[in-house]
DNA sequence: TTGTATGCGTTATCAG
DNA sequence: CTGATAACGCATACAA
């Protein structure tokens, strides 16, 4: 592989000369500017990044973490950031957590490590105190996504999931019910917190008393959503409706609800969260709260290279969730 | 952020056995090595990763291009050969051609610059000759996945999709059926064009003429699908049985019988292929060929990780796609 | 077992 | 406009 030392002797010029070409440095006669330029295609030669980036302490990289690289949330959160990240002339580069505190920290330690200009982080597990204690120690711009730490605030991207529990919840006491179960999602994660914090809201708002027991915990996956209507049921708690903390759990509830023989939404009405794509497709179509992932990674994406640029430019922080009725709910009685 | 010669300073040794104490060489009193775990913990030191790639010319990292960071293909796809570099402890570096040439050109050379220790491509776009090229050009180690390169075999991995087409078509044939239609995908995809093959291989074989205007080309998206039956409709095929080269425009096709009135399979019998997430979720649950896209992911990533470190493991390198049943096809009458 | 010196490929700062 | 040359932070051959 060739290097600019090559692509200097074989023009005739210095390093120097090379070096102002490649970085489209104006002062540079046209002529000499050509017989570089030649060089560089003649011996194919290719800059090396390392070298650069020591040099200028920049990588033109933004790093991202996310829990998993696959999954109706985080796919298209990735691709959104990368289109705008691209378009930016930067380049993004994802590693996964894996919702584990330990490959959380190698996660973000690795990019930190390849000197990333900006880390978009998306983190389940890692404590408040950490992140703070993290953008504390490191200089490199971080974004949390999908998170709020008070104390960073304006550097969080999120959306109001407790806005997003009153929206599901409300939607089902407009309909006419009033007894509401609820299958939460892994409580160690805010979104879960949140959502459920939103669902006692709107129970308390429409003088409905919150029952311990029509809660139950799981895990954000969809034999976990039938399991945890198991538990419902063996608890006895009595129900018409059913707000699920995500759309994988309330599909994983209904196809219980059906094998059992009882319809919904007839039998019960069920609302879901997330809207994943499959959503639309199982039967009857899931109701939920549709969170606008895309704009999550956009915005994202620009916060992080506006900070990198030093132009910080206003971006959206915190978005709404928004409504889907489907056929999944109906009203009581 | 501490270098390490101040490191050195720090435990008052030299800069090489810092060096030595970080890479684990094993030439270095236990007395010094305490001495410098201690400076580096105090300084919170973190070895810059350009410069040790500099100096010794590997990156350890393997890079991957996908067609997308997102999708039921592309996720898993990443998913399981992370996990796998990870195991290794290297770490993988994602970027997506979106099915674009330039695009495709423009991912392989970041990945290049980058100086990855070697590459794991699926690339749609870019023909043969171009990626024969490469590999010419390039020392990087090259993965070639879900293609086959004739000239390139060895480092392809792939499922044979020639096969694939032909079980599915085989099995409409085995439930009775002899007029069978196929809604192709974009023929610039080395996939569609082998499922094709494989169609009309098992039509020959059962003694089926093969007639062109049962094909449709589409383009592997939900909507095509659609569009695609429509077309078949209008040139007045007849047909009782229908092969979809993929989930998404099977589902896209069944949606489309059931708005017009016509029952799926009572009416006509749909096999896509993949089985994709939402397959079994749709109704009737989708017959299809499931492609092993974790081994895939998993196997690509060995193969590329046995190449960097000289010894070439015997990986395998051809998958056979499988039947998966369920209820979309049933028997012909 | 430890230290010295050099090279890795660029960028950036000065002089010319 | 162009050329020397000193960083950049680390690995490694060679000395000691």
């Amino acid at each position: 592989m060739a290097t600019i030392r090559e692509v200097s002797r074989h023009a005739n010029v210095s390093v120097a000369t090379v070096s102002r070409v490649v970085n489209g440095n104006k002062w540079v006669a046209e002529s000499t500017r050509q017989r570089v330029l030649d060089a560089m295609a003649e011996l194919g030669y290719q800059p090396n990044s390392f070298a650069r980036s020591l040099a200028t302490n920049k990588s033109e990289m933004i790093g991202m973490v996310v829990g998993d690289l696959t999954g109706p949330f985080y796919g298209p959160l990735m691709q959104s950031a990368e289109l705008v990240i691209r378009q930016a002339g930067k380049h993004m580069i994802v590693t996964a957590g894996h919702s584990t505190l330990e490959e959380e920290r190698d996660a973000v330690d690795f990019l930190l490590k390849r000197r990333c200009d900006a880390l978009i982080l998306h983190l389940d597990r890692m404590p408040d105190e950490e992140i703070i204690a993290l953008c504390d120690r490191e200089s490199t711009p971080i974004i949390l996504e999908n998170r709020l730490v008070p104390e960073l605030e304006s550097c969080c991207i999120r959306i109001d999931n407790e806005a997003g529990g009153y929206l599901a919840t409300r939607h089902l006491i407009d309909l006419g019910h009033r007894k509401i179960a609820h299958i939460a999602g892994p409580l160690y994660k805010a979104d879960a917190r949140d959502r459920l914090a939103g669902y006692r809201r709107a129970l308390e708002e429409a003088g409905i008393a919150f029952d311990e027991r029509s809660v139950v915990e799981a895990d954000f996956l969809e034999p976990g959503g039938a399991q945890a209507l198991e538990r419902l049921w063996r608890r006895k708690v009595d129900f018409s409706a059913l707000f699920c903390a995500n759309d994988l759990m309330a599909i994983g509830a209904m196809k219980h609800f059906r094998q059992k023989g009882k319809a919904v939404p007839e039998h019960c009405s069920i609302i879901g969260y997330d809207d994943v794509l499959m959503s639309s497709y199982v039967e009857p179509a899931l109701t939920t709260v549709r969170v606008p992932v895309d704009e999550f990674g956009i915005q994202a994406a620009r916060l992080a290279l506006s900070i990198c640029d030093g132009t910080r430019q206003e971006v959206q922080t915190c978005f709404s969730p928004e409504l889907i009725v489907r056929q999944s709910t109906t009203s009581f009685g």
